[in-house]
Order: structure tokens, then sequence, then C-alpha cells
DNA sequence: TCGTAAGTCTTACGTCGTAAGGTAGCTGCG
DNA sequence: CGCAGCTACCTTACGACGTAAGACTTACGA
């Protein structure tokens, strides 16, 4: 291991380490030693570049941030508001699944980074040209939730194993649940955020919203 | 402290000290000896009830699921699945009023408890009355996500601190941020779950789902 | 040449979850 | 009665964690 060469530390440094490892092996690997350790140095010395712990997460959720910052960057503009939101927000979605430890530490984060402000000021640029009152933007954004970012963390997965896996004690305690399981195979491969989110039930979820905020504009 | 006397311990009463000191002192506070402490015994004594921490955690989910279960078997349904379900919803949210801790806790466990899957069945329940299919339902669940249950967490508050606090440097990189800032005050009291999940809010949202669902419906 | 500052490391503390194994009291069987 | 065995609880200890305190090293300007 200890991927990266010698060279001088940086928060920079430090937190692009802090992404790799969690990308590599999940967001408990990143300990202050461990990520020391990948880096070539010791624990205490990043605490010259890096407050603590905390600033640490903070800080890479700015660079999660930034790079959907920089993939919405890449994507055009049309005239109709539904649809520029729609696809800034799959793009941002494509990030997540890059880094599938972040949605989780995103929803952990009260403090908002300068990127992910920097992410809803367009989108709430995108809305305003789109027609929608400064209000309305407000409820829409909450409305949306962590669909405006891109994922949504699901709460119990329907399909965590198919059909046949459901003992039948546990099926006849819950006959409507049980019932639907059956009808239902999740066969989808691993577009998969989180444990259920996959892609076509996030934009099933997410046109549900949207639809419903667009024929809230005109009144 | 150690507020519940001396008797002998159980798994039950090991849940329930557990669920009142997150309530008193939050979840970080929930440690195993701690828990102990409140419980007049010692932290390695709790493992024979639990079999580990994350078991405790488990359970107390289960416990605050069974809360919100038994407040929804004290409502009466309607004709109306949209009514019905809004407001077993709704009573679920009050719960985690009462549990502000738990949103967040929930939101990390995978493995789903029984009193979950119940609520969840019986909201099936519901939707299958009004008229869906089960493949409709399915989509539907992941449509409303922790909806269902009564809380969506936010990932940034715009109104974490009223409009004339935004430091002037920072509202120029967010223009447009800034100027809906500047025209909503969040003045809601406390009504609030997580950091900025108010309740106008999320009625707001779950109305534009609810409403997007039962369109649906009617093919 | 030396003082000073920036950058890194060493050591150590308190807290966490929990493994291993001890001990006190009850229960049942000879 | 004696003694085994079980249940419930406790003691001790380990390794990992975040990080406070402060020592060391290097580079550079005076």
């Amino acid at each position: 291991m200890t991927t990266e060469a010698r060279s001088p530390l940086s928060r920079e440094r430090v937190l692009r380490a802090a992404v790799a490892l969690a990308d590599e092996h999940g967001l408990p690997a990143v300990t202050m030693r461990r990520l020391a350790e990948e880096l070539g140095a010791e624990a205490m010395s990043l605490y010259y570049h890096v407050a603590k712990k905390e600033d640490v997460l903070d800080g890479i959720v700015d660079v999660v941030a930034q790079e959907i910052n920089e993939a919405v960057a890449r994507l055009e503009d049309g005239p109709d508001w539904q649809r520029t939101a729609r696809r800034r927000i799959l793009a941002a979605r494509q990030v997540f699944l890059r880094h599938r430890w972040a949605p989780a530490l995103f929803e952990t984060r009260s403090s908002t980074s300068l990127a992910v402000l920097k992410y809803y000021d367009s989108l709430v640029g995108v809305m305003r040209e789109g027609g929608f009152s400064h209000d309305r933007i407000h409820h829409a954004l909450h409305a949306l939730g962590s669909r405006a970012l891109g994922f949504s963390q699901e709460l119990f997965d329907p399909g965590a194993g198919a059909s046949a896996e459901v003992p039948a004690d546990l099926a006849a305690q819950l006959p409507n649940l049980a019932g639907m399981l059956s009808e239902i195979a999740h066969d989808d491969p691993d577009s998969t955020l989180g444990w259920c989110d996959d892609q076509f039930e996030f934009e099933f979820g997410l046109d549900i919203v949207l639809d419903g905020l667009d024929r809230l504009r005109e009144r």
C-alpha cells in the first residue's frame, strides 16, 4: 500500500487520500492512523494540516461536492427547467455511484460545504429561470431533500433477498409485504446506491416530485 | 442518576434504558459503559442480555418502531387511501419528534426490524385497498423513502441562520441562494426534526409525493 | 552563525467495544 | 446433606480510536 509516494503533506493531499481510502475500504477505514499510514506519515502529523477528524470528514464532503460541480458544469442547460434539473441531479448521482460511502456521510453533516452550497445555488438559478418564486423554490428544495443531490437513502429493502427466502412464519405476520414480494423481483444489477436505491426507483421518485413541482409552478 | 432502581437486568430493560439515555443525552451518550451505569450494573453484564452494541442499536430501532405501531393502531382508517396513509405517516412523525436521534439511526440500519416491517406491511395494505397494484406500491415505497416513516433528513438548512447573517463575500458567490434567503424567514418554532425538516416542509413534500402517486393510480 | 518558524514525530491519556475468565447464588440429583 | 451445573453478574485486560503536549528536524533570513 502507501500508494502515494513521499512528498510534503497538505490539506489537499490528506483529503484526497481520505477519499481514496473510503472508496477502497469504506468510511470506517478512514481513521487518522490509517490515513497517515496511507500517506507515509504519522497520525499526529495530519493535525498540522487539518483541525480534527470532523474537519477531514467535512473536507471530503467538499471534495465530492466539487466533483459533482465539475460534472454538472460539463452539461448544457436547455430551456426546460425540469429537464435541466433532472439532468443535473442524475449527473450528481453518477458521482455518488463512484463514492458509495458518501450519501451516508452527507446526511450526517449539518455544516454545509461551500461546494454543496454552490450546487444548490445553481439549482435555485435553474428553477428561477423556470419561473418559480423564491418561496416555491425553497419548499421545492425541502421536498426534494437528498434527491436534489442525486441519492435517496432507503429505509428498508423489499428485495433484500428474493421472494423464496422469506421464512413462512414471518410471511404470515406480514401478509401484504409477502404478497408484494412474491410478485416482485429486484433483478437490477448494481446501479444501486445505498442498499436498495437503484436507478429506476430513483428516477421514478424523482420524477414524481419534479412533476408535482412543475404542476405547482403553473399555479 | 442511575434512575432505574436495582432489579434483574433483561433485554427489555437494557433497550428501554438505551432509548431513555438517547432521549436525554443524545445517541453518542449511548455507550455500553454509560448504559450499564444507568442500569446500576457493569458494562460486561449487558452482554448477557444483548449480543453486541449493534444489537442494542437494532433493538432500540425496534422499540421506536413499536411505539409507532401503537400510535398508528389508535387511528381509524377511512375509505380514502391517501388520507389514511397521510394520517399514519404524520402519527409516525410524532413519535420521531419524541426521539430526535432516531431518524439518523434508522437510516444507518440496513437490517430491518420486525416492527418496521409490520408498519410497512400495514401501509402496503392501505394502498392495496386504495386500488394499487403490488408493483405500484413497491415503487411508491421507494418514492416515499424515509417519508413513509415520518421524517426526511435534510441535507442543507437554508434557514440555518437568518438572512442578515450571511457574510457578504459568501453571498456574492451564491447569488441565487442569497436572494432566496433574503426573502425567506424560517420562523418556525421547533416542530423540527433533524436540522431543517419542519412540519410544514414535511407535509408539503409528503403531499407532493402522495398526490403524484394518487394520480398514477388512476392510470 | 544563530534564531525562528514550519513541518513532522514520539509519547501518552482517556474512551470505546468486547474477549476471557472468574464468582456468587440457585436448582436439582445422588 | 453435598456437590455439580447453570444463570447472572463482575473483574481484568486488550487493541483501536481521537488527540493533547511537547520534542525533534529542517530550512531560511538576519
